[in-house]
DNA sequence: ACGGGAAATGTCAGCGTTGTCCGAGTTTGT
DNA sequence: ACAAACTCGGACAACGCTGACATTTCCCGT
């Protein structure tokens, strides 16, 4: 008593007296049907428990899916899930079902998991870039299916954008803490190879220049080892002879490190983290926030433009951030 | 220059100058195809960008696709996307994809979107029960579709499980806390309609009655009101005239909005939480913990289990919880 | 009663792939 | 040297559905 198979539309017309394609008018135009053949066909259908099968009607109708790709790095990160979740109210609300998948922040990995994306036919493929080139999908883009980079520029291809105001957003935290003072600031993250944190390291850098702040090296803690832990990179800056007086974090892993350490330091020592996170008020902890849903909904909006206009420009897009003064980062400098 | 047309086994054939059959091998099979040929099939299919079809290939091949379902209530609660984290590693183990839906938590709309992944043939079905009926359910899982409910069992239906150790964990939770001389133990938690609180909630009062304490009604803050936070929730507790000197909140919400209003509570109020949170061991906050991404791998392995042996019996799985002892839970009542 | 037009239903082919079966060419065994 | 076995490649049909087009049925006015 396994597996029976599958109805199909040729079984429920055949129960129900009809043709198959007045089935399929019933299950999918809804028009030209009189009532009491669509009724007949539909408790046929239950009786059969029929469902239509969407790949047999996809194929048919062209081959497209009302499917859209999210290639995320990693999947333990809440950022890229939030993302994630902004994509997929986005998508629903016209009809479509987000898929995701993992490429485990492994630059091999990623051609393997988005061709077999593609071999899916979905609609558009939204990805964070992790490879070193995306060079690979100009034919598919050419082919017309959407390609939307995010939270990073996609290299050596031609495709929408959605980032971060990451430059920015980092040299007004660091701005709001020369502004009262502060000249020896720290700068933690990792790793330092990624786009945003480069960005974000520019912003660092950028703001403290504009303060006559230019050798800034050994403030820089851009550990590409992730055995060196944000605490660990926070401990070292304080052990220096002439310890900063402020730290920003460039990650949302950062913060959770920074806090950690900084509680009981005495004096205090100023911080402003990227990336909000939850307790951050009721900790007092000042951050560069933005709305990573918001990031996800923007990512979903450019492909869907993309579908119903396909010889549009590119795009690239910026998410604003902005800075939540919450007392961690209004620390003066000791005097 | 858009949209050219995509290039289909048979033009790839032509181009090569063999049998489309000789491509779909290539692609393939693998089985039976020289050296020489395989490589002038591979250049030819380069040139014209050439993909194979899934669609197709998965209609022809019996309607199965590599594709499993996972349909979540709430986009935005990390436990949920932690538990997903846990299902696609399991699933890419096995060359599956995962496919996320939402029911944004409404009861009306899970049928509906169930269904439409049905027709998109998954391979089995994840679900968060979120309506109070899944016998709509038992046809498919007749016909051989795995469908395994997670965090809550499912009504109604027949079907495997994963679920937390919700009572045992709480009742070790307010055992921890009677233990140290607590009675009077407040209970925050919302909405109170969901199976993991229900559950919560009588391993509460379970460990209670144990030390002869059995009125607990006016203790129990089950909003189902969201407007109503669990900020608010322990306040009204702490307002009462007989305050408890213990909280125990049922959900991760209820956590960070206890933490908020019981730091500068004096006399302290000790406080143990139900799911653990970063920065819980920063903060001092005792917490019922478990592994949400063993959830996950978990459930995703019922449904591979379900896949290679059809005819095997239900199986309902509990996770275990444990308590973690950080200093919040082992606080005295006044004396 | 009859023609005409719209509504209801049917026929057929094909979306892109692969399983089955078959044939031609090549190697192996005795 | 000849059958047997094996390798490589092809023709054809079918997976379940729908678009184009054809046909039947029904209703209405005159």
């Amino acid at each position: 008593m396994t597996t029976q198979s599958r109805a199909t539309l040729a079984d429920v017309a055949r129960l129900a007296g009809v043709s198959s394609k007045t089935v399929s008018r019933v299950f999918a135009d809804a028009g030209n049907v009189s009532v009491d053949t669509r009724e007949r066909v539909l408790g046929s259908a239950k009786r059969l428990r029929f469902r239509p099968n969407n790949l047999a009607r996809n194929l048919r109708r062209g081959g497209v899916t009302n499917t859209v790709a999210f290639v995320i790095g990693d999947l333990t990160n809440p950022f890229y899930f939030t993302v994630a979740a902004g994509i997929e109210r986005e998508l629903a609300l016209h009809g479509l079902t987000m898929v995701l998948a993992s490429t485990d922040d492994s630059p091999d990995s990623e051609e393997r998991v988005v061709d077999a994306l593609l071999s899916q036919r979905v609609r558009a493929l939204l990805l964070i870039p992790i490879a070193e080139d995306q060079s690979y999908l100009d034919g598919e883009r050419q082919l017309g299916t959407p390609v939307v980079s995010v939270d990073r520029p996609a290299r050596n291809l031609i495709a929408d954008s959605v980032v971060l105001q990451n430059r920015l957003g980092m040299a007004e935290a660091v701005r709001s803490l020369t502004a009262i003072g502060h000249r020896k600031i720290g700068f933690i993250s990792n790793p330092s190879g990624i786009y945003t944190q480069r960005e974000r390291l520019a912003g660092y850098r950028e703001a403290l220049r504009e303060v006559g702040v230019t050798h800034t090296g050994h403030w820089e803690r851009l550990d590409d080892d992730p055995a060196v832990s944000a605490e660990q990179a926070v401990q070292s800056l304080l052990a220096l002879p002439d310890p900063p007086t402020a730290i920003v974090a460039g990650n949302n892993r950062g913060s959770a490190g920074a806090v950690r350490v900084l509680r009981d330091q005495d004096p205090p020592v100023a911080f402003i983290g990227f990336d909000d996170f939850e307790l951050a008020d009721a900790l007092g902890i000042s951050v560069v926030a933005y709305d990573p849903i918001e990031l996800g909904r923007t990512a979903a909006r450019l492909a869907l433009g993309h579908l119903a206009e396909p010889d549009a420009f590119t795009k690239q897009v910026e998410i604003p951030t902005r800075l939540i003064r919450r007392g961690s980062g209004e620390i003066p400098p000791p005097r």
